[in-house]
DNA sequence: CGCGGCATTGAGGTGCATCAAAGACAGTGG
DNA sequence: CCACTGTCTTTGATGCACCTCAATGCCGCG
């Protein structure tokens, strides 16, 4: 898929599981005026499909080019069923993303602008070594308007945010969309981790 | 156990699992300067403890007197292990908790206080119904306090949003703690569903 | 070169937080 | 029975963090 093409849309009906094997994906809700809550981003190596609704939830869209693995429902479903240790293994993935969907919630109830874009930055870069990356540069796939929706800020608050990290030298841009961390520490000590 | 207490804290050492037969519980996360956000409210059916980690990521008080069925860790482990029907309805019970997670996501992110509260009302209106009570008459086990943390806001623009609900004949409030929703489909549209 | 999308920066406004105070209860003890 | 205390709730006045509006710069692309 090419970037901005979107895999499904909130309220289409679901059921098919994907896995994505290259790229960026985001997955969104929107309101009825056009507010829109990124629920998450994903990588390559996630998986997406746990509607168990007759619908998706959410929308699914391609940040850049995206390869997935495409698993049709119904195969996928009798597959599951019959192998308890991939429900076991889904169950796992499950609870992983919720217990980051409760961080997400802190983040967006209780965090200033600044300890958001922290946050952010320092879950991007455990990804990013969860994936055997380096954890000193990470690199934005998404915009800065993405960034507000899924921080629940605006792009100039973002923007803002991102120039004052680095006035204050914890981070560098090297690129628009490549940070550099060059206080690992003191960034965490600003994302308010408990 | 007493209204007040702790089933366990954030950060202790986690694996059992809780059933709630009676009363209402709260989850929620601290930051250091005390900061707080209620992940979620559970009543009597619900279930807790996906934990997956070797410690609990948040805090479970009573709101209410409250009745559990505690399942130690080991064997619980053991039999859900024997029993893939009861993995897979533990699958069921955590996607479900993953979709409410990200409403709760959009509501933080993007809407009015207003619209945070209805929502809410909501909610809690659709959770009785699912009790078979009644959804025109709401309890609220938790305080004002409570549900500003749950919210992301303050006590103060919770109790003021109650009072702009009130005023506009949306909802009536026979105590502090018992809602009657005079009309469902206004209180549905400030909520802003979608 | 000119266009359109994205990012940054500045100036000003606003929704909610903060601060302050008073009312409503329940519990407690005299 | 009633004063006393602490907790919760409500309401008002004020302030600020972030939003909104506006302008400019940057870059990729036809």
């Amino acid at each position: 898929l090419a970037a901005g093409q979107a895999l499904f849309c909130e309220g289409d009906t679901a059921g098919d599981v994907f896995g994505i094997t290259q790229g960026s994906v985001s997955l969104s809700k929107t309101l009825g005026d056009g507010r829109r809550q990124i629920i998450g981003f994903l990588r390559d190596g996630d998986f997406i499909g746990f509607a168990q609704s007759a619908t998706w939830a959410c929308t699914a869209e391609a940040l850049t080019p995206v390869e997935v693995c495409r698993f049709p429902a119904e195969p996928f479903g009798r597959f599951s069923a019959a192998h308890p240790a991939l429900e076991r293994r889904l169950l796992g993935i499950a609870t992983s993303e919720l217990a980051a969907a409760q961080d997400q919630m802190l983040l967006l109830g209780r965090k200033t602008s600044i300890e958001r874009l922290a946050s952010f930055l320092v879950r991007l870069a455990g990804r990013a070594v969860a994936h055997a990356q380096s954890g000193d540069s990470v690199s934005l796939p998404m915009t800065r308007g993405d960034i507000a929706d899924h921080l629940g800020l605006t792009v100039e608050t973002v923007s803002r945010s991102f120039t004052m990290l680095r006035k204050s030298g914890v981070i560098e841009l090297a690129d628009t969309n490549r940070v550099r961390i060059l206080s690992a520490a003191r960034l965490r000590a600003l994302a308010g981790k408990e």
